[in-house]
DNA sequence: CTGAAAGCGCTTACAG
DNA sequence: CTGAAAGCGCTTACAG
């Protein structure tokens, strides 16, 4: 006879029968404490402490129809910052009593209509109280299954032109139109925006900002666009510097302007009295590289744990919703939220 | 009158009705195919897609005891390179039918047992199948309670001394030891081996690897610990540099050696001429660093899809538990797998 | 091949 | 303050 190795968690039956009182009586320990007289709930929360009785998390959601989890939906962890928000907002998560399911979908971009209602209702069935969406490539329909979603959603580090849609991000648009300006104030003309060939809602903000702000200053916004990955962008860097060079080059992903540092340096132009480089991020590459990077902070994981808590408090709001009184709750919440970034300088970028 | 925003997913009983066959029926044409008449099953199947139907996870979970869902422990994933790790175990899991419930513990290297403890039998009431584990310090608590645990559980890049415990992870002491022997045979006799302060299970089999090769060549190890963040270990690079110099400097991790190249070059260190670097992982870093870093590359996202594949395969058995048979079936599988590793030579190394 | 019924482990009105 | 009972949405022997 080999021992059980499926001997399971303790149920609500033994801490009872332990307790010689009624299930209904140590459920309502755990979930109601003050509607249980204070000697037998002690009695109760000892039993459950001694036996480490957890309630089975299924059973309760069920019961109850609350899950106390959230699904965090993302294209890929290994993408740019996304590790570091998840890693917010689980910690956020756990403090708030939350078990995060995970949905990475590398999919998600693409608009094949159907496979992203599959994946909606595959998200709903799957029973969760809320959902943090993270994906850089909104579609019409996405936007649509969100705003018909029976929970609430909050977009994580995308600005949505939907104001009816809750998100948690950072001003990209302002940042980059501060940065320019900044850089405008201090003496150069010919300014740089480098941006990568593929769309992303949040860079196409980036750039915006920058065009506004060289416009405003009667300058010509130049924009070049070159492909995220090191090995790719290294040649066409080398193409476009060869031909031209700016005063100062602003990039949207601080390991792309690390590689551009590289590749100027190769040639043979000095960083930064050459020419100036900023990067957005402020991820370790910057602090790896030579000369270190001067950055736009994005503060990402706390952009996560803001995400969470916001989705928190929506989530009470439906809660409550089953009530009456909803409207006026929900009035006091600002679902459009910006977090702080910081501008960290370094040694790309001369009189800091 | 405002729509119900609540409106959830159609329910196993409106497809029943809709076919008009009993909830039993539905159940089957899903669940056991075979066992329903092909006519009346694809008429159910019809309406199940018509109507978006996706069973309620949490009921069926509840139902059948199983809850076709992984947990995925980690201490934090912006570490090193657990987001890649996850990738593979996610898009693994995807392909499997499998949800993941992502626990992210960056408390849980302390070894405090009774939170330990208490993580763990949250864990299990979270009614998951398995439990893929990644952490790189593991007490005897910890693999204590995963012996006893009554679902499998997986040590994810983590080599375990207990040969009990299934797990995936890469030959770190035979890729150190092979490496230090081809330095050695390259004719270096002064190597270092660069490791983090904090103890990581790990590294240290990087070390050990490192130091058997070096005593087989009748050679002194010398092992330099230096902090792993780059604004700390920069200082003690100098310090270390400006007394002594080996000819090869091998560093547990990429990022780290990335640090060790630009003091050195700040020194007027010529690498790879006076000083050949090689890192262990190959993220982008080695690419952007300048020399570029010669690495032995370890396959995180494929070891995150083994991972995941052993314990699609563990979670097999125990189902099948129930029933007979099961001595044989576990013989079979081979549950501690080492992933293959490769080395990258780039700029930082001679005669590539 | 199909349906009626019990049960998975909880929660929560409803009585008392 | 407490217990008996219904119900959450499924699955699965058990009959037929």
């Amino acid at each position: 006879m080999k021992p059980d190795r499926r001997a399971s968690q303790a149920t609500i039956m033994e801490v009872a029968i332990a307790a010689g009182v009624s299930l209904a009586t140590v459920s309502r320990a755990t979930n109601h404490p003050d509607k249980v007289k204070p000697e037998t709930r002690e009695k109760i929360l000892r039993i459950i402490k001694e036996k480490g009785y957890k309630p089975n998390l299924n059973a309760k959601s069920l019961a109850s129809s609350k899950s106390t989890t959230v699904a965090v939906v993302v294209p890929e962890l290994t993408r740019s910052s996304i590790a570091g928000l998840v890693d917010g907002i689980a910690d956020c998560a756990n403090r708030r009593g939350y078990f995060v399911r995970l949905f990475v979908n590398n999919k998600l971009k693409d608009g094949d209509v159907e496979s992203l209602k599959d994946f909606w209702s595959t998200l709903m069935a799957s029973v969760v109280d809320g959902v943090l969406y993270i994906n850089d490539e909104m579609t019409e329909e996405s936007i649509e299954l969100i705003k018909n979603s029976s929970i609430p959603v909050v977009l994580t580090n995308i600005v949505c032109s939907d104001p009816e849609i809750p998100y948690v991000s950072i001003d990209y648009y302002k940042a980059a139109y501060e940065m320019t300006k900044e850089m405008i104030k201090r003496g150069n003309k010919k300014i740089w925006m480098i941006n990568t060939i593929r769309k992303y809602v949040v860079n196409d903000l980036k750039v915006a900002g920058y065009s506004k702000a060289m416009t405003e200053a009667g300058l010509e916004p130049i924009v070049k666009n070159v492909p995220g990955k090191t090995e790719l962008n290294e040649p066409i860097y080398k193409e476009l510097l060869e031909n031209d060079k700016p005063e100062v080059a602003i990039v949207v992903r601080d390991s792309m302007a690390v590689s551009f540092i590289n590749v100027a340096r190769l040639l043979h132009i000095h960083i930064p009295d050459e020419i100036e480089v900023i990067g957005f991020q402020n991820t370790k590459y910057a602090e790896l590289s030579r000369p270190k990077l001067s950055c736009i902070e994005t503060p990402i994981y706390d952009l996560g744990e803001e995400a969470m808590d916001l989705l928190t408090k929506l989530m009470d709001i439906y809660d409550s919703d089953d009530d009456d009184n909803e409207e006026e709750v929900e009035e006091e919440i600002d679902a459009n939220i910006y977090v702080d970034y910081n501008v960290v300088w370094r040694e790309s970028t001369k009189n800091n």
